[in-house]
DNA sequence: GCTAAATTTGTAAGCGCTTACACTCTTCTT
DNA sequence: AAGAAGAGTGTAAGCGCTTACAAATTTAGC
């Protein structure tokens, strides 16, 4: 099969009878065309199967057609549902999805978040999802020229979509609350060693508020470190039950972060919710199995929404409008893990 | 903030007192630089913090600095950990990992492997995941002109690292014969109305071959159409019992085909290993934890292999050697789901 | 020591696209 | 009905890099 010599705007040019000025503007949908030439444009494009350079049209000033996505990790269940619809939204968009994972490491935050350049070079947007970013990062990228959307992230100066972690956080520990448990323990935070997240915190003052409503408060034993993943809730709650102690309930920040600590605590001869009561946040696919009561959120569609944000923002390229901030709904899901204290 | 001016080729021409063409060459290590030459450059450039434009570069006929990773779906637990592995190795090289998910999708693969004009526009290489290609499709990628390499996919004209799939399945089929199971379902296949999935098709053949070998028969009516998914497991296992019938044991090709398996069960009022025996592929995070029996196969390790592999192949760029295929080691691992026949 | 060959360096022509600017035609004005 | 304003189109100059090819320099050969 040899390689077919890439159709150029030249050619549709050429095909089409006009200069290659003017089928650029109508390729881009520019103003001052009229409809007759825009007609034979488009009619010897798709003739030619013409496809635009991205490098060539990068190179001239012009954009990438692609956007970078940009996960603090790409395992965890929340990111893989969030990327593989924020995918298909950009794909159907006609954007490639560069896949840029933090990997809960530092030294790999500041090279993304250090060098903008090196980004609006290769993309056009970037998709943030769930990032904590210092005031400085969020400045720079604000004015990098890059447009931005995100997810789970607030009071960030452009498009953001996510739920309201700090009532979810709320709602999860006034369920155990209200089921006669007071002596609760937190399993959410940052990966030990790893950059905080957004979520994490603002969980976190979910679960601190609820307690104080209802004038209790929150020992410091009681709250871990556990990151968001399988293993974290493990480490974190073997740590509580070996050397700290058992409370009555737990508040996971995660799906995942429960289904480690319902590991650790079976390891232990324990479960729930007979010797603690559990919930979580997510509605994770296996939760239901699981038996696990959570938050239920929805998150495909956060990842849609923020995608279809960020084409918007994208598209209309002019004076940015007001940033606006979208809270979708989260639902408590009860199930098997929590009961009433005895 | 104001944008800084970029540093081209130029600057750092400038700077060190050379011709573009020669910086140029000393920055990708081509011959026929003096070594004086090379230092100057070197120096100039990080002084300089000089980065070249990819667009630019690709433009003038180099390369692109980004490979896809191209897999059937992004949010199957397979394939989430191989992404993760060979993102890191992507991006530790220093390439841009750009994501494309078929999602299980015939039109969609038929728009990615139809124009691979474009894709080779965009990237330098592609990172196969576990994707069945048609005979002209795999000619048509080895004379693209892009470097390939692929997880999962064997007799292919470029390098490959897997696990015999065969092997895995059929060594998994004996552990449920050895066990006096001889009435034998199979869960997996492909997606209902997908593309086939090279993966299943192997992992069938060896659960044929294996009760071949004991001069057994295969029931059509329990070999189901699961595809790899949580909720396909489910659907079939469901309807296996409902409409068909309950084998002694059950061999799911993945496991989370088991864990959907598993859901059915219990919905129904069954569970393994009492009702029926089952066992899996991959050693899922969550599979210790759900007693699941499986056979181990090293995901992240097959991601950041091929990765490599395809890398390798970015730089040798000359006379393609003799593709190699990789294969890794799978393990049974016994837990609670299956036992002896009574 | 002088030419032939090899090595290093520079010149200049693109790659395919965008865009400022110049140039036609049409339309309105008055 | 003549000039101003605008719509539609074309010309040409890059964007920052790679790469023939030519030029300058060094090295080798006899």
């Amino acid at each position: 099969m040899a390689k077919a010599p890439r159709v150029t705007i030249q050619d549709v040019a050429a095909l089409s009878g006009l200069s290659i000025c003017t089928v650029s503007r109508a390729l881009r949908g520019l103003p001052n065309v009229s409809e007759t030439a825009q007609l034979k444009v488009a009619d010897a494009a798709t003739k030619l199967g013409y496809k635009a350079s991205s490098a060539a049209s990068r190179l001239a000033g012009g954009t990438t057609g692609s956007v970078a996505i940009i996960a603090p990790t790409a395992t965890s269940w929340f990111f893989t549902q969030a990327v593989e619809a924020a995918e298909e939204v950009f794909a159907d968009s006609g954007f490639d999805t560069v896949l840029i994972s933090l990997r809960n490491t530092p030294s790999v935050h500041r090279k993304v978040f250090g060098d903008l350049d090196a980004l609006s070079q290769r993309v056009d947007g970037v998709l943030l999802l769930n990032i904590a970013l210092s005031d400085d990062e969020i400045d720079a990228l604000a004015s990098s020229g890059l447009a931005v959307a995100s997810v789970g992230m607030h009071n960030v100066p452009w498009d953001n979509v996510g739920i309201d972690n700090e009532d979810a956080a709320w709602k999860a520990t006034n369920h155990l609350l209200g089921l006669g448990h007071w002596d609760l323990a937190i399993l959410s935070g940052r990966e030990p060693g790893a950059r905080s997240v957004v979520t994490a915190t603002e969980r976190l003052s979910g679960f601190r508020r609820a307690l104080a409503e209802h004038h209790l408060t929150v020992d410091p034993d009681l709250v871990m470190d556990a990151g968001s993943s399988i293993e974290g809730g493990r480490r974190a709650m073997t740590e509580l039950i070996e050397n700290r102690r058992i409370p009555s309930a737990i508040f996971a920040g995660c799906d995942e972060t429960a289904f480690g600590a319902l590991m650790a605590l079976r390891d232990l001869g324990l479960s729930a919710p007979k010797n603690v009561s559990i919930i979580g946040i997510d509605d994770h696919q296996m939760s239901w199995f699981l038996g696990l009561s959570t938050m239920a959120q929805p998150v495909a569609d956060q990842g849609a929404f923020a995608a279809n944000l960020l084409i918007e923002g994208l598209q209309r390229s002019g004076p940015l409008s007001a940033p606006a901030s979208h809270v979708l709904d989260t639902k408590l899901i009860e199930r098997k893990t929590t009961r009433r204290k005895r």
